[in-house]
RNA sequence: GGCCCGUUCGUCUAGGGGUUAGGACAGGAGAUUUUCAUUCUUCAAACAGGGGUUCGAUUCCCCUACGGGCUACCA
């Protein structure tokens, strides 16, 4: 009898489930990133926001740009458009959002402010909530006490609510009175005192928290503004959100948010959670922070940031010559992996392949010389054309004047050498200005024997040659060598410096046949002058 | 301190009851390009520790250690 009891209670709870899933799969996915305007965009939160993308797209859903911006002591001017000109950088679009309006603007908190109080009421009058009144002295105050007392946590819970000023203990004329008064209060959250809290997470599976250990949260603030808590609930839902994918930090406040869902009545279609593991700084623990990018010499955000009080600039990984699709990419491996060997992702590659199982549970350190090679690989990929574009506009604000063929041609020779188009002019200068330095040591080194017999030689034959490309310049030179009997390869390297002012460099050959033969001849002859005068 | 989360090469990670524990970055060595910063080959490098469970555990469970997050009328 018991057990056919419980397994009907069992087969209850089971379809409960069923219809709980069913009702979530009906549901269009939509997520959001929600930043707090408090200053630049972190990195982290780049992640964050592009897992969100990704997810998304996955499953053809919406993205969404809401601004949490309820604590209004800590605006910060200028960090909302930072984020989203950040964002656009990296290639990461929103369906709604503050910048592109959509079916539940406003998207910035502080403009929806009217709409929270109501909810905030609701729990008040089924007694999941309740006022208090209590300063900021008597707060502190009741904090000191505990500690004193060897209080393992002082908060305001269960326990202590009964000492202080709320709508518990007082009496209710005198609430009804302060309320009137227009007394400063607060709308705190009456967490029950012994529950099992039960908190689903997409990433690490159950997670399990005693409503002893939670404090009663303030929802509603004295002046006039959600909590994070309050608004996010109550945005999440009212923006239809089915997935919050944010970062680990949150996770000791997601029972709060359950149980919130729980007492609004809307827990049928509260979303899914995923809370991501955090960047860690590249040497030792902890979070990474933007101290770490000033100390090891790398940036932390994404674009550079002037702060509007201080004046102070954080450096961006746009000035720094990063391009967005290798940030991404470096982003994006940091903390999930696709389960194969693949390291090079395009966003469509990304989009295809993600998913959260394949996310990590643990901290990831940020590693700099990865994302080096990342934005090495990408300019690679790079068509020349599309590089000279940009290398052209430099090489015409440096004075001078090249056909945008030519330095296509010199793109394509030291493209693979580079890490950063902006290391292309400190590669190429030679193939625009005469070499103005050699290195003395080098010159001296190589420059003896039958060494400038050689390169007076050669420097005939090269004035004497009307084919003056890369296969018939290495036959050239090959055969000038043999005919003053030296090898080939040790006249290179000075030949090199000669005609170019450095020891490496792209294939000799090809450099030296883009170059074109008069300036060559020309360099060369004033470089065995040069070399002669050196050693 | 309390609560929660985590722990595979230096780093990002794959893997998963029996594997030579795989890949990538970085590092070492060699080759080739008679330069080289490219490319190729190659080397070194890891399951935090202790207890279980098991024929067998790096993999499952527990404990410890260590690390991190949270602990505001901040998000």
């Amino acid at each position: 009898m018991a057990i056919l009891g419980f397994k009907i209670a069992l087969k209850a709870i089971f379809s409960m489930q069923i219809a709980y899933i069913c009702k979530l799969m009906e549901r269009k996915v939509r997520v959001r990133f929600a930043p707090s305007p408090t200053g630049p965009l972190h990195m982290g939160g780049v992640r964050t926001a592009l897992y969100n993308y990704l997810f998304a797209k996955k499953h053809g859903g919406d993205m969404l740009l809401r601004i949490e911006d309820t604590d209004q002591t800590r605006y910060v001017p200028g960090a909302e458009n930072y984020i989203i000109e950040s964002l656009a950088w990296c290639g990461i679009t929103f369906d709604e959002g503050v910048h592109v309006g959509g079916p539940h603007a406003p998207y910035r908190q502080s403009e929806r402010k009217e709409m929270y109080k109501q909810y905030a009421l609701q729990l008040v009058e089924a007694g999941h909530a309740y006022y208090a009144f209590d300063t900021m002295e008597e707060l502190e105050a009741m904090r000191e006490n505990l500690k004193a007392a060897n209080v393992a946590s002082p908060q305001y819970n269960y326990i202590t609510r009964e000492g202080m000023k709320n709508s518990l203990t007082l009496p209710s004329d005198e609430v009804e009175r302060r309320l009137a008064a227009g007394d400063a209060y607060v709308i705190r959250m009456k967490i029950p005192r012994k529950e099992e809290v039960r908190v689903v997470d997409l990433i690490r599976g159950n997670v399990l928290v005693q409503t002893s250990q939670m404090d009663d949260k303030v929802l509603f603030k004295s002046d006039g503004m959600p909590t994070y808590h309050l608004a996010n609930v109550v945005d999440d839902y009212l923006m239809k959100i089915t997935h919050v994918i944010r970062g680990e930090e949150w996770l000791p406040s997601a029972p709060l948010h359950v149980l919130l869902y729980r007492y609004l009545g809307w827990e049928d279609v509260m979303p899914q959670f995923a809370h991501l593991p955090l960047l860690l700084k590249p040497d030792g623990n902890g979070k990474l922070s933007k101290r770490d990018g000033d100390r090891l010499g790398f940036p932390v955000f994404p674009l550079q940031w002037k702060d509007p009080f201080t004046e102070e600039i954080s450096s961006g990984y746009r000035e720094n010559g990063y391009i967005p699709e290798a940030f991404i990419n470096m982003l994006a491996l940091l903390g999930w992996n696709p389960g194969t060997t693949q390291e090079i992702f395009s966003m469509t590659e990304l989009i295809e392949a993600f998913s959260i199982e394949r996310i990590s549970k643990s901290g990831a350190k940020f590693d700099a010389a990865k994302t080096k090679w990342f934005n090495q690989q990408y300019l690679r990929q790079t068509p020349s054309a599309i590089l000279a574009k940009t290398f052209a506009e430099e090489i015409k604000s440096k004075g001078f004047d090249f056909e945008e063929t030519y330095i296509q041609s010199v793109c394509e020779l030291i493209k693979e050498k580079a890490q950063f188009q902006n290391e292309f002019w400190s590669l190429s200068s030679y193939f625009f200005e005469e070499p103005s330095a050699f290195d003395q040591d080098l010159v001296k080194k190589k420059w003896k024997d039958a060494v400038p017999a050689f390169m007076q030689s050669l420097l005939i034959d090269l004035q004497n040659t009307n084919s003056f490309d890369a296969i018939n310049l290495e036959a050239t030179f090959k055969a000038c060598a043999e005919k003053n009997g030296i090898g080939a390869g040790s006249v290179m390297q000075i030949f090199r410096i000669a005609i170019s002012g450095q020891a490496a460099g792209p294939a000799i050959f090809e450099l030296t046949a883009l170059i074109g033969k008069d300036k060559i001849t020309n360099r060369l002859k004033l470089a065995i002058d040069q070399f002669n005068a050196i050693v």
